[in-house]
DNA sequence: CTAAAACAGTTCAAGCATGAACAATATAGT
DNA sequence: ACTATATTGTTCATGCTTGAACTGTTTTAG
């Protein structure tokens, strides 16, 4: 029988990677809760974050940079729009892109929430060093690379 | 104005935790598309995954150690009960909970799964030492330690 | 012993995310 | 010019996830 050649239980790379998963969700669940100070949902707020930092992104880079699919982006902004916290415009050399624009209330809850989120980040790595920091980036940066290169 | 004196685009660790973040997202996205080969989806294969390793696990438990909510296990565990891959048997002691087991086909799938996963962590880790991802292992326990302590 | 509190699991409504099918526009190849 | 292909954004049905309200059981306190 292969009953435990292969056990996961005492793979270290394994233990270290659940380890990521964990922390991953819950910052992603305190960030969520601080946010709602700002009547805010994470899901909004990464969209305001993101075109806090690119102006005048297209709707199709803005799925592309969060990982999401267009159709997601294509319900979330309606509401973030109706809100009065972005704009959309038409891209004037080709008809089908609408870009992105915050308004000066949208602009205001992205850099709020962007200081909740540093805020955040640096508190919890607030025991490691810089340079374990950095370390941990360029190995996320290497699965990352690894991933898109094998199989997809 | 106070406009760029904490603008996190100058935050080192601000970077690399978005660098996890993606890692994060890209290894479950990869994860959901490599186990649709054994037809069971990312939500499920974490049930199954969580009680092959600890059988006999009351749904309260199962849902703390995946980090959700126990309405979400109330409502996941019926389907896959239903597909034969799980029992639900009550404690002999303790009328409330319900203890699970696996099938001998949700063990096949269960084991399938984890093979699958640790084949992704280890390619996509290939390209690290194993003590630069121990060392990625300690950050992250000390980030959710970190975020535990303060605040909730 | 009994009332109050805590706990395990369920149900429900709401919101987020996905992929497929679609409309409109742009680009290439002939 | 003209058809075929690719691209941008939208819509729809489906499924996951959550938090609040609820049932039934156990524990704690008076």
């Amino acid at each position: 029988m292969n009953n435990n050649q292969s056990l996961p239980w005492d793979n270290p790379r394994f233990w270290n990677w659940i380890a990521v998963a964990r922390a991953c969700h819950v910052v992603k669940q305190r960030l969520a809760k601080e946010l709602a100070h700002l009547n805010i949902k994470l899901p909004h707020f990464d969209i305001l974050a993101n075109i806090y930092r690119s102006e005048g992104i297209s709707q199709q880079d803005l799925a592309h940079k969060l990982l999401v699919g267009r159709s997601n982006i294509s319900m979330l902004l309606p509401q973030i729009e109706k809100r009065g916290l972005i704009e959309r415009r038409p891209d004037s050399e080709d008809k089908r892109v609408l870009r992105l624009y915050l308004t000066d209330k949208g602009r205001d809850i992205a850099r709020k929430g962007l200081d909740i989120e540093v805020g955040l980040i640096e508190m919890s790595m607030s025991t490691s060093t810089p340079e374990e920091c950095n370390l941990v980036g360029d190995v996320m940066k290497r699965m990352i690379a690894n991933m898109d290169d094998s199989g997809d």
